[in-house]
DNA sequence: TTTTGGCACTCTTCGCACGCGAGTGCCAGT
DNA sequence: ACTGGCACTCGCGTGCGAAGAGTGCCAAAA
């Protein structure tokens, strides 16, 4: 077990890792800190941190940098969220409300979270399992042809053409749209398949083609809805990658590209809090010299979405965690009042 | 005037420059290309293109580089568009054939421009001045709220959320609805204001302010419409930009991120065939070291976005062209076949 | 007049040796 | 268990010299 000084030493590598970018040694640490003991017991205890892996010198005769496993300890054990201050609470709140829909309230909480951490925000579009239907609309483009809108709780919108197999009439369509909506509005997209099945039964033969036709095509929606969208912004704090960046920074511009891997990024992310995934610890190698911070947030008490920040291992964490929460948190109440 | 030869002279140092990434001397030159004539002739030739400020050499005693002005001589004067071999354009075209929607559309031909030309590719929705209303929907949510659904021609649809100063029933949603649609189906997004100017007119007194709120906010919604919207892609490309690109990548992605910058970007190209402005011709100062190659595309025989690609002055202007061209062209027949 | 070969000159780049300084590890002493 | 001292290791910056690429200019040839 390590010594609770230990801990202490180790804590304030990261501390000045973090600031100046540059290994860490005993004779600085004992200079910024004030730990009380002289330089030659820190290079004990480095040496000891060293041999647990917490630590590791990018060469011999150079101070120390923490290693992944560090950072984990770090944010586990050493250093609590660092919680926003009032004027910036005021501000995250004042920016947010000015949002007049829902992609304006992604947007502006990408924008937020990249400028408040310095880092790369990633916000996934509110939505999913929890998501029901608020209303489905059936309309006459061309005469066998109709145009279905789906329309979700969370004010998202999807459309869909429809081409049926045999023209169909204006009435047909209103009452289509009538059954469907009298019994599938306000259900869950999980519900909508079972509770549509029977639907064609209660039409005309003729028009049943018609009827699975549009159905099959309402349930391929909601599928393709459930694939959940995100956006992403300040791209450009990437620069903050450091000297070397020029290697790193391309894998990790490949991963932001695809969305599935920012999704599986953080659908990984189980914590009800906030959730750090350091280094190697993500399982996308694009993103093994990045840390990813992530949390869930949502209308209600349930969390719908979840949205965070890509940067280098080398951040700071309470600090990022914080923003990442407040922010998470305020987006949370905008939704529920819409 | 510039003699035959010099721009002979010219055209090779571009190409050389553009292939090796390093100033290009002459005797390199002479023995790459069979001018027929010694490195001494290339010398004074050289001279004489750099006074005229069509090359620069980085420092005394290096080889030259081409200026803006010089890309600029090479685009206008010295090179074609090389377009697509018959297999590079069926590969375009089955890519482009997959996509299932709108959105899959802009998508796919952003993730195609950048794969062909292996640089930054931008998007724009096609939309705007031309586009025309192809339905719209009220639907009642509440006793004093409505969602208005616009539907253009090019399929897309906008949602917006209507606060009602007063209750409205469903007979006069729907009656409105009715009116609305055979006022405004079919018309441009320009002509509607004046189309439903006199609509509150044939309701009830105490409607009209209920009208008049769903109106103004479908008005509304229409100009935003206008404000067009854009995909980007590709950005893993910009590490090519060079060995001291981390000054050069960040304002371009700083710029990348303000769609109003690109909007404006894209706009400025009023040529009906392929548009490239180089380096400072560009407006925005972060992308004075980059050029942009653009083109419109649309359905019909009209343009109703643009598209291109991003990417340093040092770029491959006729493949890229030519990339840029038959993209758009594609994108086109996909557009006018749904 | 244009082209060519020759030549001197300018700079950048690279390799190398050297010294400095930060940092380490170890050990003996408190 | 902590501390001070000491020898050792390297990385980094500096200065110098050689190499090489490229230029500009000039006088001769076409």
């Amino acid at each position: 077990m390590l010594s609770e000084r230990r801990l202490q030493v180790l804590r304030a590598i990261v501390q000045d890792y973090v600031g100046t970018e540059e290994p860490v040694g005993s004779k600085a640490l004992t200079e910024r800190h004030n730990l009380g003991v002289s330089p030659a017991t820190v290079r004990n205890d480095m040496a000891a941190l060293e041999d647990e892996g917490f630590i590791a010198q990018p060469h011999t005769s150079a101070g120390r940098i923490p290693t992944d496993k560090g950072y984990r300890l770090f944010v586990d054990k050493l250093a609590g969220v660092k919680p926003m201050t009032a004027p910036e609470r005021r501000a995250i709140q004042n920016f947010l409300e000015g949002a007049v829909d829902l992609d304006d309230v992604v947007a502006r909480t990408v924008r937020l979270l990249a400028q408040l951490t310095r880092q790369v925000a990633v916000v996934q579009y509110p939505s999913l399992t929890r998501s029901t239907v608020r209303h489905v609309e059936l309309l006459s483009m061309a005469p066998a042809r109709a145009m279905l809108v789906l329309i979700t709780d969370t004010g998202r919108v999807e459309q869909r053409m429809v081409d049926c197999p045999a023209p169909i009439g204006e009435a047909t369509l209103a009452d289509l749209r009538a059954r469907l909506n009298s019994r599938v509005a306000g259900r869950r997209f999980t519900d909508v398949p079972s509770l549509v099945e029977d639907l064609p039964e209660g039409f005309d033969p003729e028009e049943r083609g018609t009827v699975s036709t549009v159905l099959s095509t309402l349930l391929e929606t909601l599928v393709e809805e459930n694939e959940e969208r995100l956006m992403i912004g300040g791209t450009a704090n990437l620069t903050r990658f450091g000297h070397d960046f020029p290697l790193v920074i391309r894998p990790v511009l490949e991963a932001l590209e695809e969305q599935v891997v920012l999704l599986k990024l953080l659908g990984e992310a189980k914590d009800p809090g906030v959730t750090v995934r350091i280094g190697h610890e993500n399982a996308h190698e694009g993103l093994n010299s990045t840390s990813v911070v992530s949390v869930g947030y949502g209308s209600g008490g349930e969390a719908v979405a979840k949205l965070g920040v890509v940067g280098p291992t080398r951040m700071d964490y309470p600090g990022t965690m914080g923003a990442v929460r407040a922010v998470a948190r305020y987006v949370g109440q905008i939704l529920a009042e819409s």
